[in-house]
DNA sequence: TACACTATTTATAAAGATTACTATGTAAGA
DNA sequence: TCTTACATAGTAATCTTTATAAATAGTGTA
């Protein structure tokens, strides 16, 4: 466990935001100078093969990573990216469903809702 | 409407394989030798704007894409990356609920199913 | 203490997917 | 015919991520 590694670590538990590897590299880049980007990719990688972190893939845009604490899914904003968590019951039941129809082994799902935030409404709103 | 667009539509409508843009343009470049890769990018673009394909993101590798016929889920093998279309009644309530607990004005969700395919289950067992 | 062994970091190169840009071509409309 | 708008081709550039090699640090053992 080194230092960078704590860091890291540390930046994803007590932010929220869902940081993507660039902004984690950033924000720490003041308390490590020299620290690599394959740095927070390799730890990543590492908190990821070990189930601390969930990595997320939207659009084109660079992954965002979360630590994972409890079964939530996630709603993204369409206008400024923003990631923000609510809780739903699991759906288990399509996994079942999904693994009769096709015969597939089913392993996990993955379920975004995708809109615009409060904030971006009330700046479109006010835009007209 | 170019021949090059019509030949993209029109394998996006035949083939049911959720091909990737360079998928696209390999299989054209028989008939389109001078095609350039931006032109199916091109195109790709202009069909998603219009409603007529829907862009899917995986991971690190490159989008895949489907020409939206009716609406239906996917399934994706994490061994070989195939995609499988497969019907499950349309989630209407989570977006709902989403909405509500987040003050998110919804737009769409999407959801995804990750297993292994029978083919790479079955080549999976022979290995042992 | 000295020595190896291992894992991590740094730095940089490289890969791969996608976009940007410019010039060329082409088709429709006035 | 002239013009205007748009699509294409070709290529350069961007961006994210991974691979690689050298440097570094930590740990345990003799």
């Amino acid at each position: 466990m080194t230092p960078q590694r704590q860091a890291i670590l540390e930046y994803l538990v007590t932010e929220h935001s869902h940081p993507t590897a660039d902004d984690i590299y950033k924000a720490l880049s003041a308390r490590f100078p020299n620290m690599s980007v394959a740095t927070v990719y390799n730890n990543l990688r590492v908190f990821k093969e070990v189930g601390l972190v969930q990595e997320m893939n939207y659009g084109d845009a660079s992954s965002r990573f979360d630590f994972v604490t409890s079964r939530h899914y996630h709603i993204i904003c369409d206008a400024c990216g923003k990631v923000v968590d609510f809780n739903y019951p699991v759906l288990d039941e399509i996994e079942s469903v999904a693994s009769q129809l096709t015969g597939f082994k089913v392993d996990r799902h993955r379920l975004e809702v995708y809109g615009t935030c409060p904030a971006c409404q009330s700046e479109q709103a006010h835009k007209h």
